[in-house]
Formats: structure tokens, sequence, C-alpha cells
DNA sequence: TATGAATGAGGGTTCATTCAT
DNA sequence: CATGAATGAACCCTCATTCAT
């Protein structure tokens, strides 16, 4: 058996069958909702491997948090790197769409448990989802936006996320539905393509 | 018993007592976070008092719920008997906003707790948001909408969602950003005043 | 059946059931062996039933602590009203062998579980105990005494707590007991019957 | 290997290590706080790696209390080959101070962890200390001592060990605090110089 | 109306220990 | 010599809920 292929089965790293069976049943179920027993029960270890892998149970969902918040804060930093032309509100709002899209389970868990995520420590207050909206919403909009600019950039990314959540299995096809959105998010924020 | 009588008993409706206690916790921590023991702690009752009122914590924030649930079906009842026009839609938008900026602490409560309010019992599946949405999408469009009207028309509610949440505190007056999210979400439908 | 007997009778004090039973297996397994568990099996109730009378495990030694460090610390106040004389000494000897023989399990228990009960939050060092033996020490004897003298009063009660603990179970006559380590201590510190 | 080379080896010696290490810890907050995780990051190994040095956790302790209670044993064997003349019992303090004061975090760490070392295995009950303690006094005093001699000969001992706790660190001068405690367990033995 | 006392189930977490490598 | 990975048992604690009074 050749080297790659032992890697391949021999149950490839725990921790990240961890967090994947955990963003599961997160976004399923909900976070409170789900206990450590049963992650561990899916995976058939104990309980206390889990402890081997991470800190604690917060531990994971901010594993699972951090990639994604990542994605967004590298978006937000490039944004900024930017001049404020519809072409680079349009660059945006693609790349916005391709994380949302590409990572589309965190995405449902975080809507899912926002309450949760909310209370995870790292913030003092439920700033995590509003910092990073207000920052996109800043890269995409002049500097000192009026609030009707403000609320149609913000609304433009919202549309992007209801997109990709409500409708990513309803579209027949995966393209159609990305041209759509983001002809609606052109509209709102005056980029052009 | 007079009305004097009525007063001069110490805090007569606890049952609503319990109710503002409980959304407001609901809202700010999360439902599965916030245990009866803090809502009987901040009223200055005992746990036991609660299931005087309620038969169960369900059933609190079911009786927060059903109340908002209510009138948005109302709506969706009533914009079943109007014609589709651009002026029957806008209205649509107009009572919902009433309602999301009526509601507004239940309306965050809701979208905080998603997966809780979720799994209520009531349906098996994460239906009860998206059963309204469609419900509501499906008084915006023409019958068989293509998906881009569909989206649009979902965007334009979410819009007036988001605005109230993210916004409300923000917009220095009220009135101002109920005009300027209605014109975004009238501009989504194509409806006119 | 008369309302004394049925108190008597029925179940009297939970809360003072589970002390009882809880300073039992303290003083006789230890502190940290000794689990919630095995407290409520004794006792034939539910281990959240202990948490209805206390808040947590320390809670409950701290319960059983309290009450004996409080009469030290009665004592020691007592003590610094009086003139140092040897009649005062011999008084306050005499008091603190009340105590100790008084409290027996709970000095035993201590004793045993020092490590355990210095980190119980309280005080930040493990001070409880020399802080007692310190002030005890200073009512023994006269302000800023020498090495000597704060060593024969240091001596002279632990020579009370030893007796008691030591040979409580030995001695044919506790009069006999007290008797003679008192005259030890009173011996040690030049104190007058 | 040459002793230079042995030298270069970092830390050669790691059985010693733990049992350094863990003394402190034991002594510190107590043996059953102390966790072997704490121990091996202290030390920059893994749990493991102590499981080579030790057979268990016990058996780091016992590794610890045997030295020193196999100097008390042989100091009683030593007492029990000498006649019993105020000089010999003399001599018995002497000693029993030199390995008090020689063993002095492992003292502190059985005084602080009674309970824990009781139930060590070795003996069914906590009769590690009383055995020795009754043993010493044994050598002190006359064969078949009356309560009152008993009494002298335990609290003289206590006074060694309690000398060498409480004021090791507040005493000026070893020598002097040693004199003092011993001139202090002299008087209570009759022992003579 | 409400309380005091209790329960049963389950939660997250930690521990000493093992064993193949 | 030592580690990485895992286990099983137990732990303290909290929760929603009940019921006699």
């Amino acid at each position: 058996m050749s080297e790659a292929t032992k890697v391949a089965q021999a149950r490839p790293d725990t921790r990240e069958r961890i967090q994947s069976v955990a963003l599961e049943l997160f976004a399923e179920q909900g976070y409170d909702k789900t206990s450590l027993r049963e992650i561990a029960e899916r995976l058939d270890v104990t309980k206390a491997a889990l402890y081997y892998h991470f800190k604690s149970k917060e531990d994971i969902v901010t594993s699972l948090v951090e990639d994604y918040f990542g994605q967004i804060d590298q978006l937000v930093a490039w944004g900024r790197t930017q001049p404020r032309t519809p072409a680079s509100r349009a660059e945006v709002l693609r790349r916005y769409y391709a994380i949302v899209a590409g990572a589309g389970e965190v995405f449902r868990m975080l809507q899912h448990n926002q309450a949760s995520v909310n209370s995870l420590a790292h913030k003092n207050r439920s700033e995590l989802f509003r910092e990073r909206m207000d920052a996109l919403v800043s890269v995409l909009t002049e500097p000192d936006p009026p609030l009707d600019s403000q609320l149609r950039a913000a609304v433009a990314l919202a549309s992007v996320s209801f997109g990709c959540m409500f409708y990513a299995d309803r579209a027949e096809d995966p393209a159609q539905l990305q041209a759509t959105v983001l002809d609606i998010a052109f509209g709102l924020t005056g980029a052009g393509p």
C-alpha cells in the first residue's frame, strides 16, 4: 500500500473530522442543543478524545468561525487598498459571494447560532457580526456616507448572504443564482462589471 | 375590584412581566443560555411561580412568537386578497415594516435564536422562517415568478428587516430610516407609492 | 402525634444532615476524595438536592469551618480586652480547649485537609490557619514578644489541639485529659489557675 | 560517556526533577489538586513520560515520603537500643529536629496532605502518622508511661515540628530557633544536655 | 397565587492511566 | 526515553420540571 493511500485511509486527522461533524450538528440543531457526547458518538470516539484536540466546546466553534471571519477580514483589508470605483465595488461583492458560497455551512451555522456565537468570550459584546458588516459597508461606500448609501450597501451584502442561504437549494443552476444575486447587489451599490 | 385597588396591588400582571423579562433575556443572551432561574430571579419570584403562568419554557417563547407570526400571517392573508399591483406591493411592504418595527425586540430575539426557535416542536424543520418568507414573497410577485423576481422580493423583505435591526439605533430620525428603507424595497420590487 | 414529636422526626433539616454527613466524610477520607455523590447517597437524596441547600461543594465545607473559625475569632476578640495576667492566659487556654474539644470533628477535618481548606478562595494564601495561630499567640504574650515566648505560646496551643486529637480516644477520663493538657499548657505560658 | 558529555546533556536526571517539582506542588496546592498534567507541563515533558519513571501518581508521593519515614524509623530503631536517660532523650530530640529541618518541604507536604497520604494503600487507616508518633513517644518515655508523660513527650515532638514549620521563616537565626525549640522540648521531657 | 424542596437527566470538563510507535 | 492519541470513569454543577402545601 502506498504512503499516499495509507494517509488517505487511516482516519485522516481526527481533529478535522471533529470539526466537520461539529459544524454539521451545530448548523442543524444549534450549538447549545448539540452536546459533546453527540459529536463523540458520531465519530465513535469518547468525549475525552475531543478534549485532546480542542480545549473546550467553545474552542471547537471558534476554530470553525475563525477561518470564515479571517477570510472576511482579508477581504476588508484588500478592499481598503482599492480605489472606490464601481469596478472595485463589484469585485468586493464578487469575492464576498465566493466566501459565503464557499463557507456555506459555516455561514448557515453562524446564522442559526447568533446568540451563542456572540457570547463567545472573544469580544465583550455582540460585535463580531456588526463589526464585519460595518467594515464591509465601509469599503463599499465613500467615506462618511449618508444613511441612504450605507443602507444600500448593507442590503446589497445581505442580498448576497440571503441569496446563498435561502436559494442555494432552489436555483437550478448555481451560476445563474450567482449572476442574479450579484446583479441585484450591483444595482444597489452602483457597482459596474 | 376598582381600578384604584388594582393599581394598589404591587405589580399585578405577573404573566406579562414574565414575558417582558424573558423576551429581554432571550434576545440579549439567547434562549438556551437563559435559564428559568435567571428569569425568576429578575422578577423576584420562584421558578415554580413561572409554571403557574406557563406550562413550560417553550411555552414562554411560543407565547412571544405567536403574536409576531400571527401578525405576519394576517398580513399574508390580507395580501392574498389584493391584486398584484405596484401600489398593493408598496402597502404590503409598508405594513411589513410596521410589524417589524413594532415587534422590534421579538424580531431581534428570533433572529438571534433561529436554531432554538426552529426546534420548537411545532414543525419538524426550520420551516417557521422559510414558510413565512416564502408566503410574503408570493404576495409580492406574480404567480410562478422567475428566480430573479423571487430574489428581488426576498431581498426587499430582508432589507426591511435589516434596516430595522442594524440601523434603528443609528438613524437620527426614525421617519427618515423608514422612508429610506422603503425606498430601497420599492425599487427592488417595482412597488410604487 | 404532637407537633414537637413531628418536628423531631420529620427529617429534621436536610441542610443540617448534609453538614453532618459531609463533615464525617471529609474528616475521614478527605475533602477531595469525598464526592458529592457519596454524600448524597448516604442521605438518600440526589446530588441536585445538595445544590438546593448549598451553592457548591466549597460552600458546604465553608459552612462547617466558618462556625469554628468564628468561635476562635471571638476568643481572640475577648482575649484582647483582657489584661495580660497569668489568670487571663489560663482562661484563654481553657476556652480554647473547650472550643477544640467541642468542635472535635471539625478540627480533625481541618487538620486532615489543610491543603484543600487553604485553597478555599477566601484568602489568597494559606493564612487561615497561621492568622488565627498568630492572633492567639499574641493574646498569650506580652506585646512584641521574644522568639522564645512566641514559641512557648504556640507550643502551648498546639499541645491543646494535639491532646484533643491524639489522645481523646485513649484517655480513660476526659476530665483527666483536660487537666493534664491544660497543666502542660499553663506550664509553657506561665499561666496560673 | 565522559563526565563532560553527561553534563552537556540538558537536565539529565529526569526522575529527580519530577520528584522535586511534584514535592513543591503537592506542598503548595495539595496532592489532589495537583494533576500530573501540571507536573508534566512544568517539566516540559508529556504526562506519559512520567509513567516511564513512576508507575503511578501514588508512586511519586510514596517515593517522597518513604525517605522521610525511613529516617524516622531509623531514629526509632536507634532509640530503642539506648537506655532511657535524660541524655539519650535529648539526643533523640536533637536527631528528630535534624530530620524535620532537613526534610522541611516533605514535612510540610505531609502536614498539608494528611488525608491524601493516609489513604495511600500501605495501611488501611490513618496509622502512618500515629504509628510513628507513638513509636517516638515510646522511646522518649519509660515503659507503660502514665498519660501525663505520654502527653509531655508528644507535645515535645510537636513543638519541634511546629517550630520548624511555623517559625523557620521568622527566626533571624536558625541556630537560635533550634536552641529555643530544643530547650522547650527538653523541658517537657526532662531531657538534659 | 405562589413557594420550598426535591428530582432525573444531562451538561462540560478533568483525571489518571495505557499503549503503539 | 519519550510522545501522541486516546480511554473510561468520575467529577461538579445546572437545568427544566414537579408537587405537596
